[in-house]
DNA sequence: CACCAGATCTTCT
DNA sequence: GAAGATCTGGTGG
């Protein structure tokens, strides 16, 4: 990956980075979701300005920013414009099963990268691969094999910053952390 | 499926 | 002391 794909709003990466392959260490498969985080977002760890967990986010595009969530969780995101990050949040698993299933316990495929702790989990990331360059190893890149459906949403888990359409998702994929909420709650329930 | 509580670290008040 | 970009295992319908 080039690294001024990254050096653009994070908004913009989120997007496009659906249908790429992610690996680390040879371990990982199709980005289905993401979320975007900028410094004007009150929702961003970047929003009241640096601190020593969020260092990675004030440094060059292209970086990795790693955080633990909730004291137990490791979450991995893509350092973009200055102040601003993409959070992946699930994969389609691709390579690696066997090592996702040791690391995860007993998950059945669907669920082992369906979250961003459960695909830092099965992905084996820590806060060792915080500030690490995205275009050299541990990490490693794959162009979409072909066309891939976006729909953008607004983000989950979080109570500030609630109606920005930050989260890019592959609709009807199996492996979403959450699937793609309805449009018209209540409407149409045959489908 | 919905709701609830527990685990446990960083930041802010 | 409280809240947070979460996940798990329990209970109840």
């Amino acid at each position: 990956m080039n690294p001024a794909f990254f050096d653009r709003p994070a908004a913009t990466v989120a997007a496009a980075l659906i249908g790429h392959g992610l690996l680390v260490d040879g371990i990982g498969g199709i980005i289905v979701e993401t979320e975007a985080y900028d410094r004007t977002d009150p929702a961003s760890h970047s929003f009241a300005g640096p601190t020593r967990r969020n260092a990675s986010m004030f440094g060059p595009p292209g970086h990795a920013y790693v955080y633990r969530s909730y004291g137990l969780h490791w979450c991995l995101n893509l350092v973009c414009e200055t102040g601003s990050a993409v959070l992946l949040r699930a994969l389609q698993p691709i390579t690696g099963l066997e090592t996702m299933r040791a690391r995860r316990g007993l998950d059945a495929p669907r669920l082992l990268c369906a979250g961003p702790g459960r695909l830092a989990q099965a992905l084996g990331i820590d806060l060792s691969h915080d500030g690490l360059r995205l275009d050299r190893a541990p990490f490693a890149w794959l162009a979409p094999q072909g066309p891939v459906t976006v729909a953008a949403t607004t983000r989950i888990g979080i109570s500030r910053g609630v109606d920005a359409p930050w989260r890019f998702l592959v609709p009807g994929s199996p492996y979403l952390s959450r699937p793609l909420p309805r449009t018209k709650p209540g409407a149409d329930p045959a489908g």
